[in-house]
DNA sequence: GTGAAAGCGCTAACAT
DNA sequence: ATGTTAGCGCTTTCAC
């Protein structure tokens, strides 16, 4: 049967209160006794109950505010679906989340929704947003105001996040790599469509993308490497674009969301069975262009996990069950016709 | 505030305990105020809180008799690991593990491991065993005695058991073929080395595989099908024995253990430049003949996975949160170099 | 057949 | 500075 505070205060020869008070750090109790008090719960591998701790403090529920730009981005579906199942199994324990959507990666957008979280003063804040200064800065004013902050999806560069659960892009990248020369024989001549020059995420891809064919001595060439900020018509337009302009491009590498209209393009010019289309996660979309014989390889990175992680971690932080402290790393899942679900 | 059964109490105008033993279906109560407190309870959407259910009946802890196959087979430590990371997990909850752990397929040992079981009147009952007649009645016995049993990795065919854990055997071999459609152009010319013709999982990925490559109207031969009985000797033999007869074999489909005898026989006879070969799950030997390019695909289960959510699934039964018992089928995971652990 | 009370491990409020 | 007590939601025992 496990130590329980009561054993202790058996042991030591004073009250539960004083080893509470003790377990906690608080002050008002003599020195002395505190460090034998300290001890003795060590020396017996005195572990707090769960459940009983959540049921003690019950009547303040352990309040978790999240934010993800996921608005108009299925792909933040799943992340939330994570969420919400660590909701119905922490709910017993108290567990309330507060989920905030924003559309896209506006910067004014994502400042002012952080100051409200930081208006709430939650216990704990779970946040997918953007790695740059201002950002930083206000995370960072959360985080000193005593709560605490873990990020999902994707990592900010503050030393104040607690831990990080998301995908490591690069390696996905280097992934779609070794995919790559493990289907083609012939010299790859690869049109590379980016979501953004600006985010992380996609460059990594296309790092770990090229860094992966150079280490395997791949004969290779990068036709073009353009944006679609995201957006199918835009996708459509500069896919289209490169396409007739490059005739010998048989490898298309999409590391970001306008899929559909690049796929489109492809399509349209009836070059689907001359091309490899890789792309990235797994939304209707993808899944339908997957399933089509379109896309070969959609490289996945286990969204509904990162959110049903990041809260689950973040709940065991909160009640200091302290474990070490490690960033979560999720999988990188390669699917492809057979292996997608449905 | 979540309903609880005080609420329901007041609201009845009848006692705390009068309401639980209703919502126990125990008798000694008076029909006409059972139907109304259960009535209430209804409307009121009640449900038992998890941490007052643990706390309540701590002095009785569950007790959970785990049996698997897996001495000898480094497969299971991982879903080993999944035990033992849901033990730590629920013991504040008063789950105790036991693992009996037993050398490969026999029987026997199987029969008197289940009847070892049935003796220690565990709660609940997670299972790796034989899919055979005289498993079936003894698992049943052991569903009939009040014990919840459940089965991981590997399913029996027991009306008896609440739910089973682990992989979809025939989609792993269809995901096996797709990947060997994308990655050859001239005829595949395949030997299956299988680890037993009786074993329902390894004839599966065969037929999963075959149907995989008709479905695509892939332009194939299967040069022979061997037994490797799961040995690295008997897979060295009879591999090398099917290369030397044919110098054509272009590619090998290994369903179990015997990898290593398998690949040794590929390295003496200087073919893995010309081979594609397929293995299952990542342990150690077919982690690093990945590495070494030697198996060009592992196709995965998630036992890890399959350890920890069997025993969270049962956990919950147990305590009655009664959501509906569905099975779970672990996701194919594809594993080339770029994406093997480490 | 039903109610009342004790107790699981912990915290917080109150008392000394 | 320390001890005592009540109470979180539930189960179980004992009393009526």
């Amino acid at each position: 049967m496990a130590v329980t505070i009561r054993d202790i205060a058996k042991e030591a020869g004073v009250s539960r209160g004083t080893v509470d008070r003790v377990l906690h750090k608080r002050k008002g109790v003599n020195e002395e006794v505190a460090k034998r008090v300290q001890a003795i719960a060590d020396e017996m591998g005195f572990t707090p109950n769960l459940a009983g701790k959540v049921l003690a403090r019950r009547k303040q529920p352990l309040r978790i505010g999240c934010l993800l730009p996921s608005i108009g981005n299925p792909f933040f579906d799943d992340v939330i679906a994570g969420f919400r199942q660590a909701e119905r199994e922490l709910s017993d324990f108290g567990v309330i989340l507060d989920i905030t959507q924003i559309k896209s990666f506006d910067l004014n957008a994502h400042l002012k929704e952080i100051k409200h979280l930081e208006a709430k003063h939650y216990d704990g804040v779970c946040v997918t947003t953007l790695d740059v200064q201002p950002v930083i800065d206000a995370i960072d004013r959360i985080a000193e105001s005593g709560t605490t902050v873990v990020t999902v999806n994707t990592d900010i560069d503050s030393s104040h996040r607690l831990f990080y659960v998301g995908p490591d892009y690069y390696l996905e990248g280097k992934t779609a790599s070794g995919l790559l020369q493990l289907c083609s024989k012939t010299q790859k001549r690869v049109l590379i469509v980016t979501g953004s020059f600006n985010m992380k995420g996609h460059q990594e891809r296309i790092r770990g993308f090229i860094e992966g064919l150079q280490e395997h001595g791949a004969d290779y060439v990068v036709i073009d490497t353009v944006e679609s900020l995201d957006d199918d018509t835009i996708g459509y337009e500069r896919t289209r674009a490169c396409l007739e302009q490059h005739e010998d491009i048989n490898c298309i590498y999409l590391t970001a969301a306008g899929v559909q209209g690049a796929c489109q393009a492809v399509k349209d010019l009836g070059r689907q069975d001359s091309l490899r289309i890789f792309s990235f996660d797994d939304v209707p979309i993808t899944r339908s262009l997957v399933k089509e014989g379109v896309i070969t390889f959609t490289i996945c990175q286990q969204p509904k996990r990162q959110g049903y992680d990041a809260i689950q971690k973040l709940f065991t932080h909160l009640m200091n069950q302290q474990d070490p402290i490690v960033d979560t790393i999720t999988q990188t899942i390669i699917k492809i016709r057979e292996n997608i679900e449905e």
